[in-house]
DNA sequence: GAGATAGTCAACCCTTTGGTTGAGTATCGA
DNA sequence: TCGATACTCAACCAAAGGGTTGACTATCTC
């Protein structure tokens, strides 16, 4: 299994913000402008333009020109470091659920 | 399914921080006194403390007297919440690297 | 009871973060 | 070619984050 811990930091760190978590969730919709992912959002272009450049150095989102505009689009290799770290963590809690089930199971049996 | 958004973002906020990650990846093995999590961490007990209060504060861990000392454990209502937003996430993560995979597939059969 | 141990709390400090604005660049449309 | 559009970039600012120290409380040990 391939290690991300380089990147592992600036993920969680991108992920930590509600409004990029967000902005993540609409890309896995459809690829959009910066435009387009600032227009429901309160806040000036620049901070979205911000907020698209931190996941990008996250490795999450890429960014290419068209035109004048730029489209996001959800990163493969981003997407492939998140997903190995949460199944890594599902199988962590679900270990310590089972543990927990066990525990609980055995006072009962008393 | 339970929603967990009141608390979502105190989650992941904690675990945004390298140092709060590490203390429960350590409570995974075993409970532990504040001290124990602090020993092997270079910097003043007080800001362990502050460290388990955050974790605290989002769900995660739990506190409780044991003579002088305070027992650190991880929390299953926390633990459940992180969970099912993982699993959410994997499944999430999983769909899109499906459709990238059939996209690709489509290129190749041209 | 006196001192050591385990931890919390509050005040403080510096750095990072998340936003702003204003200016600059590239592209589009007339 | 000229003005609008779509951004980016740099400078700046206020608030939050992560650490410190010093004083305090509670408990253990002698």
């Amino acid at each position: 299994m391939v290690e991300y811990n380089e990147s592992k930091d600036a993920i969680f760190r991108a992920l930590a913000d509600g409004t990029r978590r967000d902005i993540v969730e609409r890309l896995s919709a459809n690829e959009q402008t910066v435009g387009m992912l600032a227009e429901p959002l309160d806040m000036s272009l620049a901070a979205v333009s911000k907020h698209i450049g931190i996941l990008e150095e996250a490795g999450l989102v890429t960014r290419r020109k068209r035109g004048r505009e730029r489209v996001c689009t959800l990163d493969p290799a981003g997407l492939l470091a998140v997903r190995d770290w949460t199944e890594r963590y599902v199988e962590f809690w679900n270990s310590r659920l089972d543990a927990l089930d066990r525990a609980l199971k055995e006072d009962d049996d008393e």
